[in-house]
DNA sequence: AGACAAGTTGGAAGCGCTTCCAATTCGAGT
DNA sequence: ACTCGAATTGGAAGCGCTTCCAACTTGTCT
């Protein structure tokens, strides 16, 4: 019985490679050829080897093998919060290409938390390269993670930084045929709701607006910013705009706040796009299910996820030296917000 | 310049102890005790330690740690797949959780991959504990885990199983409830549009709407499962139940079923609630900016993340021993797709 | 000034694995 | 049978860290 004990005991944590090695009668060093089929190993040996392994139903330590290897074959990807409709679809294709890879993924969300850059640093300990999204580290971190050369790709970054590779998704191209379509509805006048903010994105299709509209002699549009992006204030902003004096169109920073904007415009009874036309941004689920639909634009959320573990494993094998500069294509998606569209 | 030769070469990769005990002049164990705060260490000595570390921007290897402590620090989480507006926010709570608890998190996603079994043996080997949402690991490799002795929760498990921990939402009394809301506006015919299924969440809302209604004694519902989770797939079948003979009620197994019937709804140029009432289930985003907005019944998706989360936490430190069962509330949120409400 | 307990410190043994290197065994050709 | 290169194999040195244990310093109390 003293066999059968070794064996429960050895079931409480998973079995090393010695004691695969001891019971297939070889070395470690044997073991280690045979399962991950590097090095000749007689026919018969691995036999027995892959035998013994799956009594003891061997699974090597990861932490062992990553630390020979010196790598963590592992990714880590950092959000600002994990909520919004995005991430879930970002996370989604770093994940599947991730897998593809190889490559394991660890998440950290940096809500708030004054221990998010302690968070970050830990990650940083337990991948080979890491993704950030939104610039949710504050630079001094991102820094730190340069000048470590660890591989860093900022995913849609509230601030284009030198040095690491980025990755984001249009705005101004698709900002100004947004505008024009609502030119060619004849709609006038313009209020953009939820900025100018400061961050990258939502400034660049608010220039991009302004841009066009100057361009089509119309007047220039009303910028309101967000006090916050908490449920009240958005409201509360779109209440105010629509209360006196409603635009012809209002564009929105993103779909949220548009949604937001079609509440608030029945409450007033107004009628979307007869007296007011309404337009987001990101084109998620509700958008579509929104009475009357959204118009929006459709960021490639899954393929930014993909191309960011790409991007990233380019880095870490070092296929690629050059920083890396994609800017992914959107979609202007013409619902019934804007207009009636036979 | 040699020194600095040196430097620069120390920074390709992270500094280690032992190159900060030289600097500090004082042995590697040393070093540990005073990063770490175990043991004794003159303030002098600490402060030089310090000082190299800084200086060093030393970041103990995670790989190094774990090893030598014999744990990881870090937890796993399995979703069937990263689709879907839910498991954004269990995500969100697991993290946030563990987080607290000073771990980290690996998520895979186990789309229909055959690989999907090998990702999550890799991820068992990475982590602490895990927890698996939705019964995605097929039951051996959770018998396996089992076996293993590996700290395992399931959330919202497809099916019942024995020893792992088991955290799921309620079903049957707020099924019931919804029922019997919908019979107290006086509808009379209803359908079941998504199950059963065979899965446990929606077979329990299935049954809990049979027995409602029969103690009503009201008709049985009519039950129309889905062929597959598609568009297509959701929006074929809400036709097809639609286009002929509509019941005063279509009870949808989910929000994202209920919106697609909705559509078709009105595709069909049927009025909601006044021809038809409609529910859906979980309680999207869209499901309040739906039109009109969707009675339906919210889960509590983050606190699951979160109760998961801490109950993988309890296993691994062993505060508890026996298996937890628990089951969180949900609410019934009324809107008007189920009828007008003054 | 002397003796002890308490406070500090470094050495070394792992943790589980990969892989270099040297030693051993095998097979085929003569 | 005998030789020699090729195929196999095991030993051992790390990978970076924690921690036990023994050795060494302090400081304090007599």
């Amino acid at each position: 019985m003293s066999e059968q004990d070794a064996n429960d005991k050895s079931e409480h944590t998973s079995a090393t490679i010695y004691e695969v090695a001891r019971r297939a009668g070889v070395g470690i060093a044997t073991v280690s050829r045979a399962l991950r089929g590097t090095g000749s190993v007689r026919p018969a040996t691995r036999e027995r080897i892959l035998e013994a392994a799956r009594e003891l139903n061997f699974i090597p330590s990861r932490l062992g093998v990553s630390l020979a290897e010196g790598r963590h074959a592992a990714n880590g990807i950092v959000f600002p919060s994990l909520t919004g409709p995005y991430f879930g679809e970002v996370l989604l294709g770093y994940e599947e290409a991730a897998a593809e890879l190889k490559r394991s993924v660890i998440v950290v969300a940096a809500d708030g938390l004054d221990s998010a850059q302690d968070h970050i640093r830990d990650l940083a300990g337990r991948v080979d390269g890491m993704v950030i999204y939104g610039s949710t580290a504050e630079s001094e971190v991102v820094a730190e993670l340069i000048a470590e050369r660890k591989p860093t790709v900022l995913l849609s970054p509230r601030v284009l930084v030198d040095g690491p590779d980025v990755i984001t998704a249009e705005n101004t191209r698709s900002a100004g045929e947004l505008a024009e379509h609502l030119l060619a509805h004849g709609h006038r006048t313009f209020t953009f709701l939820g900025g100018p903010t400061g961050g990258r994105d939502i400034d660049e299709r608010w220039a991009a607006l302004v841009d066009t509209l100057a361009k089509a002699g119309a007047a220039a549009p009303r910028p309101v910013p967000l006090s916050g992006y908490g449920r009240a204030e958005v409201y509360a902003a779109a209440r105010a705009v629509l209360a006196q004096d409603p635009p012809d169109v209002l564009v929105c920073s993103h779909d949220e706040v548009a949604l937001a904007a079609l509440r608030v415009a029945r409450e007033l009874g107004l009628r979307v796009p007869d007296d007011i036309a309404v337009t987001g941004w990101d084109d998620v689920m509700a958008a579509e299910h929104s009475w009357p639909p959204l118009t929006t634009v459709r960021q490639p959320m899954r393929r930014m996820g993909e191309m960011a573990a790409r991007a990233l494993d380019e880095l870490i094998t070092g296929t690629r030296t050059g920083p890396l500069r994609q800017v992914l294509p959107t979609e202007v998606i013409i619902r019934e917000s804007c207009a009636h569209h036979p």
